[in-house]
DNA sequence: CGTCTCACG
DNA sequence: ACGTACGTGAGACGT
């Protein structure tokens, strides 16, 4: 057990209790009203589905569903990955490949969204009678790699959906799904302000791996994928188009899942909407790790301290066992070998998330502040602050968040306020 | 209770 | 000849 990763989560205790107790309020009126436009839109979607089926089937099934769409609608599968079932996946990816193949495939995809959306709305509308705010449970254990869970209601799965332009938009569901956001709201006299960690896990990643150009890139304000891309494509950085910026994004966020090509590959499909081979994937891996060296030594390193130890360990000391790189199945193995890498990332970035809460906790406490933490969304903090400590709070924020540990890189911090959570994040 | 799907990071 | 991105929770279905 180790020690300071014990006193922390020790110290975290007492603020997990307060956000818990504190809760956050609801603009409930708003929260029914997307409500009641849901459910208008779920009945006249569950209408055209029905007449276009010529049967009634439970929308909710994927065996009946599966079987309406391709034998008695007879459409032909694109890729016909199965799960364990044996059944032809029917999931979001799948349906929208074939989405011009038969007018009831966007409908589903509708019906799909506006149940998930629904949902939400059932869980928010839980709000404690005495309170009449939202609680949920911050779970301090059980997760594999120090993160923290949230259930009843989970808020760390809350839609966020930003419209790029509110006037264009013209996908009405997009736009319902925007709202749920901006149905967190401060209490009267009270803003929110919002600050999220910009891309922690790589910077954890140039941390931990010490790279020559990850280190520099930080240490110089360079965008990431920008130079991510000139590496791979061998191009200069002023020439990084758009689309290869994307892909390598990409390549950067399976970088820290300990990507193998045919994840890769399909990812980038997915993303790019265009196909990406096996091969492809490949050669790009292997010239970005030809790049950049250190992530690549770094990578085998993890690898090699788990295979030794039977555990990763994050930067402070938090360790994961991880029985599956003593399996007899290469398959566990591979898995284990990606757990390897990735736990240290994720797992150093909750660490600093959470010391983060604590010296905030502190320091609020210290100056006798009312502000108070309201949620951790993994690399974000939500605070309710009172109109008069916006100022100092902005600042103690941004300080505290920011200087929590010294690394070799800065961690920098995007900040936001307003009135509810869609504009403060 | 396992599986599938889908929301978030 | 295998099967793949990492971490969660919730709701529904079907056994």
């Amino acid at each position: 057990m180790n020690i300071a990763i014990n006193q922390l989560e020790h110290d975290l205790i007492r603020v997990l209790v307060k956000i818990e107790l504190n809760g956050v309020k609801i603009d409930v009126k708003k929260l029914t009203d997307v409500e009641c436009q849901l459910l208008n839109r779920l009945q006249t979607t569950t209408e055209k589905i029905t007449e276009i089926a010529g049967t009634e089937i439970n929308l909710n099934s994927n065996e009946q569903l599966s079987t309406l769409l391709f034998e008695t609608l007879e459409l032909q599968p694109k890729v016909t990955s199965k799960g364990k079932s044996e059944l032809i996946s029917v999931d979001k990816s799948h349906l929208e490949n074939l989405k011009d193949d038969h007018k009831i495939v966007p409908l589903i995809l509708d019906y799909r969204k506006i149940n998930t959306l629904l949902n939400f709305c059932t869980q928010l509308k839980e709000v404690h009678p005495k309170t009449k705010r939202l609680h949920c449970n911050l779970n301090q254990t059980g997760t594999a790699t120090g993160r923290f869970s949230c259930s009843d209601p989970n808020l760390q799965n809350i839609p966020n959906v930003k419209l790029k332009d509110k006037e264009s938009e013209t996908d009405e569901l997009k736009i319902i799904a925007s709202k749920f956001r901006e149905v967190f709201i401060a209490e009267k006299g009270c803003v929110l302000i919002g600050a999220d960690y910009s891309q922690i896990e790589l910077r954890v990643m140039a941390e931990i791996s010490q790279d020559t150009f990850l280190l520099h890139a930080y240490n110089n304000g360079i965008d990431i994928h920008e130079l991510t891309a000139s590496k791979v494509f061998n191009c200069k950085i002023s020439e990084v188009s758009e689309e290869r910026r994307k892909i390598a994004k990409t390549i950067n966020f399976g970088l820290i899942y300990g990507m193998s090509a045919i994840g890769l590959a399909e990812s980038l499909t997915s993303i790019t909407k265009k196909h990406h081979s096996t091969e492809d994937a490949e050669k790009m891996m292997s010239e970005y790790f030809s790049q950049f060296k250190g992530v690549e030594s770094c990578l085998e390193g993890l690898v090699d301290y788990a295979d030794h130890h039977s555990c990763s360990r994050t930067l402070f000391g938090r360790t994961r066992l991880i029985p599956e790189l003593a399996s007899n199945d290469m398959r566990i193995r591979e898995k284990g070998k990606r757990l390897a890498m990735n736990s240290p990332v994720q797992g150093s970035a909750a660490d600093i998330i959470k010391m983060a809460m604590v010296n905030c906790d502190k320091a609020i406490l210290e100056k006798g502040l009312q502000s108070k933490i309201i949620l951790q969304i993994h690399d974000e903090l939500l605070f309710e602050v009172p109109e008069n400590e916006v100022e100092i709070m902005e600042k103690l924020i941004k300080h505290e968040m920011e200087n929590v540990v010294g690394l070799s890189i800065p961690l920098t911090i995007e900040l936001g306020k307003g009135a509810n959570w869609a504009v403060a994040h």
